[in-house]
DNA sequence: GCGACAG
DNA sequence: ATCTTGTCGC
């Protein structure tokens, strides 16, 4: 496991994050993604422990036919930012990127536990971390944030828009019958429809991707791990 | 101005 | 995100 500290130049506040925001929303690119069931698929999450001021990240990379693990990394390091709405990519970026850089093998698509576009300024996590490796990435939400949606049909793979006023900025997406949809957006280099389909194909079987189900397990471990001595 | 608000 | 046991169900 690596470990990371707090990037020089880090944003301080939260003018300077924005701004940064701002900047590097130009960077992104929207054109057709890895197509889907082929390749590596990897999910990353990041858990805190605020009061000792750590963070642990992970990485999972998957066969994306198979969704058999094919590695794994994790880094730990301190909290580079507070946890703000519109700024969580600051919060979690520089130790996901650690985690990112120890892997053995390309990581093919990033699929982020958060949001790309459907974003406040239209650069969330998935937004971000796309444009600073030059990954394709997408975002799977468990909650719609500040977006609104209707409810999507009962079966599976049903899907209704994600509307910023009448924007659509992402999909709410029902991945089990009958079980509350994700919210799905797209990050860099994909399209809204291959990120929905990359979902369904990472969701045979529970409502969240197998690789944010197996990248929370692992940064919970590595964070436990990082942790329980001091 | 106040509250809501991904993780 | 995190605080948290047993329990219902496939």
């Amino acid at each position: 496991m690596t470990t990371v500290s707090v990037p020089a130049g880090w944003p301080a506040t939260e003018e300077e994050a924005r701004a940064v925001q701002d900047e590097l929303r130009a960077r992104v690119l929207l054109e057709p993604g890895p197509p889907v069931g082929a390749g590596h698929v990897t999910g990353v999450d990041v858990a805190y422990d605020d009061e000792r001021d750590v963070v642990a990240a992970a990485a999972v990379v998957l066969d994306a036919a198979s969704l058999e693990v094919v590695a794994e990394a994790t880094a730990v390091g301190r909290i580079s930012f507070p946890y703000v709405p519109g700024l969580l990519a600051f919060r979690e970026i520089p130790t996901v990127l650690a985690a990112l850089d120890a892997l053995p093998y390309e990581p093919g698509l990033v699929v982020c536990d958060g949001y790309g576009l459907a974003h406040p300024r239209r650069f969330g996590l998935a937004s971000h971390l796309g444009v600073l490796t030059g990954l394709p990435t997408i975002g799977v939400a468990k909650n719609p944030f500040v977006f609104t949606h209707a409810d999507p049909d009962a079966p599976r793979g049903s899907a209704s828009p994600l509307l910023a006023g009448d924007e659509e900025v992402g999909r709410a997406l029902r991945t089990r019958a009958d079980v509350k949809p994700v919210f799905v957006s797209v990050g860099h280099r994909v399209t809204l429809d291959d990120a929905c389909a990359h979902t369904l194909a990472l969701t045979p079987r529970f409502r969240l991707p197998e690789t944010t189900r197996r990248a929370d397990s692992l940064c919970r471990r590595a964070l436990q791990e990082a942790t329980i001595r001091h």
